[in-house]
DNA sequence: GTATTCAACATTAACGTTAATGTTATCGTT
DNA sequence: AACGATAACATTAACGTTAATGTTGAATAC
């Protein structure tokens, strides 16, 4: 704008201002011992030569970068893609840079992210551990580097969480199915996530134990059981088996599309229910009854507390569990082929 | 992991080593005036030091930072989120830091987003432009910073950009749909991207001229058009068309979805093509015939693009055409209600 | 034997900002 | 009138790295 080369500096408003560098810093900064008059010739100055702060040679000084890191699995899962979206509206709005870093749910891409990261200087790191074992998570503890855990809960409660009300989750979902005729009831789980899956599979059995359903009419299949997803859903059916409840949503409907093509129709051949409830964000999947998440309070409340640490690295840990709560989108009446 | 407070420094390991903090910074880089012996023994005695480099020092003194910015719409855009995800992938691939700063496409935000970028000295910007006129475009322009337009292109040549064959797109999209005994064709459009969507357009008409297909048998509905698109299809559909070619497939599962709800079912009651091929990336929803968009080539082509003009400003703007081809998945086969 | 070259380091300065102190003029106090 | 307090600046140094130049000793050349 006003140089030859590269940006306008401090030292070039000085020049122009006839103070000293760091007069104008603390002009552009809105701090102490400035006169108001000062102040605003200063501003304008900066504003007619088209200063923009250099963020580097600040961070260098400083210590502070105003940059966070988010290591998450991969923005192909618009279950991430949702909540990076949100915690970089977050960041931005209180000033911080997002630095989103895809592990794609391998151990040494996520180790190899964290260690980025941290060359980067980030002033704090966001991470949904690809695995609750992740080494990740050694060396950020052992680096000092303030982080939070996003939807994920490591026993021990070693370090700050946000997570969702899981078992909660499990207990609404299970209660939706058997409310609406259901009787015999599939779940399934699709990732080793052990906790969040323990939790939600606690609260179903105790709604159907509330509800007065004989456990053996309620099916589990995970990644640990031996036939896919697919395969068990399609047993079951046949079996009888009317009410599916699945721990995530984008696998839900992966699962209505591959029985669509097997000839096995929701609301039609069986109901189902989900957990995400991320079709509040995508118009476009089919709708389905849903274990709705508050993503974007999970966001503020990680960035929030990620803030506090970086504040106070002293802090106790903490753990902050989000409610859920069910949202009705009819996938869930009964079937034709419902059971007595 | 050796001081007190804080991180490893050159100045320790020059320390440790007894050589200059120089011959430390040189040892580490790999450059020349080092002795083999040398610098494998600095290496060395930085790696059981835990050293990671500073990038904010080294960033304000080399005047590069290793990081580019993406300025795109919102991750909760499958497009978008996927096209981050493998622009990240190459960008870290690369040793690059990438900093995702979502327009929300708005405007205002937009440019907010790249005064973020400019401020934070990144090295350069790819971005995909809400509008063929956004602002933010003559901000770039005028601050010298290298970027590159993703799948965006402007009339008069002045940028780099990647796009893709969006004529040919049309082409294909036409002639899959006359040649599974489709007659009467509806093309949708959902945004106000002029250039791509005249493109596909006129590939379509293309299309239909060179088999034969009378023009007054191909309807067009867009953002500009008064009914909805949801409107428009089901009017059609009950005049007779049974082809329809979405010009996104975001919007053509919306479409799906909104028109099921509606009593039209796919293949059934209409058949549809559509554009992207996201479908390759997310295995959710429900499988479409589409104009694959190679998205893989288009990150690294960008990437590729932005590290050139950053290596040399002076060199002129490039414009990159990446072919497409037609995936089929049977959504077009003909429909009970297809016209003679 | 002196000049030349060069490998292998050291020295110096700088990137742009900000934290920590200094300095000075002005005003109020007793 | 002498002193302290304060507002409003200036000065200095530093953040950790790297570019640009110096320096030295040893090998080579003629």
């Amino acid at each position: 704008m006003t140089k030859d080369k590269g940006r306008v500096t401090l030292q070039d408003i000085a020049a122009a201002t006839g103070v000293t560098v760091n007069t104008v810093s603390r002009a552009l900064k809105n701090k102490e011992d400035i006169s108001r008059e000062t102040c605003e010739r200063i501003q304008k100055v900066a504003r007619e030569m088209g200063y923009v702060r250099n963020y580097i040679a600040s961070s260098l000084r400083s210590g502070r970068t105003k940059t966070i890191a988010m290591v998450s699995g991969s923005l192909m899962n618009p279950y991430y893609a949702i909540l990076c979206d949100l915690i970089q509206r977050e960041a931005v709005r209180l000033g911080y840079g997002l630095m989103i870093l895809c592990s794609q749910d391998d151990l040494d891409t996520e180790i190899r992210m964290v260690e980025m990261a941290l060359s980067r200087q980030v002033d704090g790191l966001l991470i949904t551990p690809c695995s609750f074992e992740s080494p990740a998570l050694g060396l950020l503890r052992s680096s000092g580097l303030p982080f939070v855990l996003l939807s994920r809960y490591l026993e021990g409660d070693l370090d700050d969480c946000v997570i969702f009300d899981d078992r909660q989750g499990g207990y609404l979902a299970g209660e939706h199915l058997i409310r609406h005729g259901h009787r015999d009831l599939g779940m399934l789980s699709f990732r080793h996530v052990v906790y969040s899956t323990r939790k939600r599979f606690e609260g179903f059995q105790q709604a159907c134990l509330d509800l007065g359903l004989p456990t053996e009419r309620i099916h589990y299949a995970g990644p640990e059981s031996g036939p896919s997803p697919l395969e068990q859903a399609v047993q079951w059916i046949r079996q009888g088996v009317t009410g599916l409840f699945s721990f995530c949503d984008v696998e839900a409907w992966s699962l209505i599309t591959q029985l669509e093509a097997r000839g096995f129709f929701l609301g039609k051949d069986y109901s189902l229910v989900g957990f995400d409830n991320i079709l509040g964000y995508m118009r476009f999947p089919k709708p389905i009854c849903s274990v709705d998440c508050p993503l974007q309070e999970e966001a503020f409340t990680a960035i929030d507390l990620l803030r506090r640490r970086i504040h106070d690295p002293s802090l106790p840990p903490q753990q902050r569990i989000l409610p859920v709560s069910l949202v009705c989108r009819n996938s869930c009446e009964s079937v034709n082929a419902m059971n007595p």
